[in-house]
DNA sequence: CATGAATGAGCCTTCATTCAT
DNA sequence: CATGAATGAAGGCTCATTCAT
């Protein structure tokens, strides 16, 4: 893992202006009343804990601390609550996907798989790290509402997985990246690393004593290692 | 990664015990009458298709082709037939880590951590297309019931963990596997590309048209490639 | 209470023989099958303890240590299982009142309202006794089940009642009972205090640690001063 | 029994005094909506008629011309339903017999037994009257939940029965009731004779064409013969 | 806007009863 | 005769949703 200092403070601006990027993808929270912003905290607190199913209106209101009617003034029924709390986060887990000059950070003249990979896993983390409940919620309720998934699902597939694709792909050609596996498969392991780190420290074990920093750069460096080109 | 060719009738020999060993491990159901399989299957399809929360038993019923009260004959409560369903599957899949026999294999003469990674993702691949309905039900519903975790949990946190620990760091220490990582990292890092392999082949994609073997094969190699020692 | 002893004599063998006569009218439950008896004496206890309506047959046949269906092939339904308890008893309570020599000891030639009383209430109390856990049962079901009083309520009024009222009225005429009360008045209150004294002693306060004849003797003879006669 | 009409004019007096503390003691209904008080008077009517087991929470709600779920967002459960009914009604039953001046009357100057009984049988029956239909259901399930009893319990056995226990002995003592008797066996008597006209009055044949006052009388007369002392 | 009483469909569960074995 | 699995109607109760205030 050596690299030329000079080198070195080029990509730590580059990682800062993606992770500036991805940032700016998150737009906050329309306005909301302060009792409607109540009913969707107790919302994400009560949904969290029992699922969307086995959760009651009524409870939710009574953790609100206002009347069972006022959450259906704001949302016409449970579901569209929950819809409100957890689209919203499926827009922002997509968004960066979609911007422009997400991926052209990957065009850029040195081998920075792994800045691009350090940007994107420091910002999924703060982002987890922020929106916690929610993603606990998505993460339960999206297998049962496709609605959820199916907005996104052309964009994704048609749009977003091919371009990664070509982008894995002209690394494995420059011999950044290992060229005897499939881009899909460079594009699972790479996602399945980084997104089963995210989960094992978010989700299943939180409270577990990280010391961040350095799990995400064992993260990467488990990750540049294992696909590291070209071996042939 | 050249093994010579003796080894390698070894190591698959090895591999196939440990196989074997896992796939003893597991008992079949007991057996039951037409009926209750029926109102069983009926309960899988439907807790999987919409959660434990909002399937009613009277679909499940309809489903079955019983009566509702039979379903009660049967089962004391709903909880009890989902549990019916969950509860041997999780201690299908922790009884292996508590086989005496399981460990050995990594104490064999020559360094086998990929074998015994290839033995462990082979067999827990055909565990789960063996059961992937009764999975999918599992990881839904293991968040909201502490009772099909509780059982385990003290066995895996004070029995098995320390055990996988200590083997390893022998390979590290042997300079099988790398020793600038703690150990509690490189069991993160493995446990999390198997079990991320095994879900986006199973639950995720279970479509794509994987090949199965050349893909698990890739999975070990980037695992070996990424925690390869000493590095130290 | 100064009585010859010689009258004495005769009434002590007149109050024997309406003991025996009454102990006559009841006729021994008919023969039943071991799991019969069982059944019976099971609902006997669950109807007593938790009422017809809220026993269960399950946990009558449990109970009993037979099948469920075992109950149903000896009663056609719950119904008539309380029945086959409850009915003989109202029967054999009644029973007395239409015998033909019941009264007859009224007619005697001295004044012996009180031996009557007496073998009265000491054949009740032994009744009581014998059949408490059916008696409570009747009284907590009576009240649901006209059919339990349909087939004695003509016979009592019209043909019981009219009868008690005369000899009553004879006793009156004759100075034995006060004159000053109308025959319905001296009839309802030597029930209710005959009645209420077996309630206490029975089912209200069992364990209280009754001397029965001298209990007995007191109520007879608070009867007895209470309805001394003439007055008028 | 005669009496100075002096002494009359006074006992008159006392038995208002009397008669008017225990109506005090009984406090009438909190408010409720008028669908609530449909509710209850339809509970009320039809577990008389059926008892509380037999009783469907539907059959209520229809009655009551009300949803069944309203039922539920008055009483939690079916049981608070009847509870709501008849605890106050053991209450107000036992409400008199713990008030301080309840038993002053009986340390009056004459011998008033008779006066007290009058102003409670009295009073009772109005009771009785008013609330006829919750008492009866009283009568039917108390038997069957031992929380209906339990808080009164000791009340009665330790607060208010050596009370009267004491004040009967005096009596006794003083020659107004006979000493041959218990005191015990008194109350019993006085209770039973009481308790009894009351119940046939009211629950066993309230169509009779009863003359109250007259057989309160006679109820009254009876039982200070029965229980005339002294008799030593 | 907010309320909360009212709704009634639907839920899980119990139960008396039937019937093939 | 006895069994006990199966039934399905009915029970108590919960819940998302509505609407008059």
């Amino acid at each position: 893992m050596d690299r030329p200092e000079k080198d070195d403070a080029e990509r730590r601006a580059q990682e800062r202006w993606l992770e500036e990027l991805l940032r700016a993808a998150e737009d906050d929270r329309p306005k909301m009343t302060d009792k409607q912003a109540r009913i969707v905290n107790a919302a994400i607190e009560i949904f969290a804990e029992k699922g969307y199913s086995a959760a009651s209106t009524s409870e939710i209101a009574t953790k609100a601390g206002v009347a069972e009617g006022t959450i259906f003034r704001h949302y016409k029924t449970k579901k569209e609550l929950l819809f409100s709390i957890v689209s919203p986060l499926v827009a922002k887990l997509v968004a960066p996907l979609v911007l422009k000059d997400f991926f052209k950070v990957l065009e850029a003249p040195y081998p920075n798989y792994e800045s691009f990979l350090r940007a994107v896993i420091r910002n999924r983390s703060d982002f987890a790290r922020k929106h916690l409940p929610a993603l606990r919620i998505l993460l339960q309720e999206i297998p049962f509402h496709p609605e959820l998934r199916e907005p996104y699902k052309d964009l994704v597939v048609e749009g977003v997985l091919p371009r990664i694709r070509r982008t894995v792909e002209r690394f494995q050609a420059e011999g950044a990246l290992r060229a005897d596996f499939p881009s899909d498969a460079v594009i699972r392991l790479t996602v399945t690393s980084a997104v089963g780190f995210l989960f094992v420290r978010h989700i299943l074990l939180p409270d577990y004593p990280w010391d961040e920093d350095a799990e995400t750069e064992r993260t990467i460096d488990f990750l540049m290692h294992g696909l590291a080109g070209p071996r042939e």
